[in-house]
DNA sequence: CACATTCGACCGAGCGCTCGTTCAGTTATC
DNA sequence: GATAACTGAACGAGCGCTCGGTCGAATGTG
């Protein structure tokens, strides 16, 4: 994983007391995102919740922006752990792919309040800050990309090469939406159950005709 | 289509006149909203850009989460309108349903600023306001529903009856998916590509083994 | 050891400003 | 001339951010 995060400066010297500090901030700062929105939190509430007075916050931000950007890189990064802890056993490209699926989905619907916060205030980051976290957003793509290209090597799936990107990017969208669609998808089925449908669709694209094999 | 949409009191008599105000105050905030968000756009832009008196425009709206409500509901119904136009044509249920999609993912294609606002804007709506736009958005999906329905009924598809609902939702997001992930989608394929791929992506999940028919 | 000095994290009152909203007054319409 | 539609100056709550200052710990000094 290169964490090739863009630094935020700080006034405060001591690097392991601003990542500590940071640390308090990113928490608080999460939840009140989570519950109200970027726009309509303070930052005199982001300094409360964090234990810091409002001038102290400064001294390890610059604007309010960079919270919003620390909290998107401690999202995406976490979410990014959590995904390749669960996808280190040995097994061939397709077992891993749909454990792979399983652990992403359940991801989403453990932090589906974290993945909100990403998508609706993405336009709130200043452009250079914005492309850094769409690479992010692109890097975990890549993680089932990759997985499938193993299971085309291994044999144990098959799909034309042109198809391989877009569906990385069909699971990916499919597992957020789970976060962001849960009002209604909710109303029918469980965690489970969205996630062995879909998983069971999403492998029909990715077998010959299932006639054919034994 | 069912118009259920909340209607906002306005302090103008005059039915038609507050119906043709609307509609510039409508385009003006559209247009803002798209480019900035709606917290970043102050009540005076979108007075001024509807060509009225920042105190006209409160005559015609009470709020400016009003604007936000009156601005989805046109989205939206705009989508579902242009969506209905293109599904007119008398097929079996699959030729209906390519169609549908290809129709709709143009549409996301073209709208996808607006679309773009829904996604990102939602969670400033008031709560009941909410309740509305998220009932627009589930009848968009149900249409797909009806479609996939015809064409089981019809032979044309073949799939269990638990996951139509699923297929649904899924053809939605991943044409909403075009409009949010362009900005990497776009790097890849045109939309004329991501359309024929997802659309045999999706048609392999609705018909028997191939290697069976003909 | 006692004392003086330096340092830097921490603090919050307050500055400058923007914003959504109102309302007293003006203009247009019939 | 009465009513409806329009107007923008004025309001005041609330915002992000600054800055002069406090204080405890670390360091220097005799």
């Amino acid at each position: 994983m290169t964490n090739k995060s863009k630094s935020i400066p700080s006034l405060v010297k001591d690097q392991e007391l601003v990542r500590l500090r940071r640390d308090q901030i990113i928490r608080a700062a999460v939840e009140l995102f989570a519950d109200k929105g970027f726009h309509k939190t303070t930052t005199r509430e982001i300094a409360r919740k964090s234990g810091l007075g409002i001038g102290t916050l400064y001294e390890y931000i610059q604007s309010k922006e960079d919270v919003l950007y620390l909290v998107c890189d401690f999202i995406h990064t976490d979410l990014e752990q959590q995904l390749i802890d669960e996808m280190t056993h040995e097994q061939t490209g397709r077992e891993t792919l749909i454990n792979a699926i399983r652990a992403f989905f359940r991801v989403m619907d453990n932090e589906q309040d974290r993945v909100l916060i990403i998508y609706q205030e993405l336009k709130s980051l200043p452009n250079e800050m914005l492309r850094y976290v769409l690479a992010k957003e692109e890097e975990i793509t890549r993680h089932f990309e990759r997985i499938i290209e193993r299971g085309i090597t291994d044999g144990s799936l098959q799909m034309e090469p042109g198809s391989v990107k877009l569906m990385a990017h069909n699971i990916v969208v499919l597992g957020e939406m789970w976060s962001f669609r849960r009002w209604v998808l909710g109303k029918h089925y469980s965690l489970e159950e969205y996630t062995e449908h879909q998983i069971s669709l999403l492998l029909q694209s990715m077998q010959q005709h299932p006639a054919v094999r034994k």
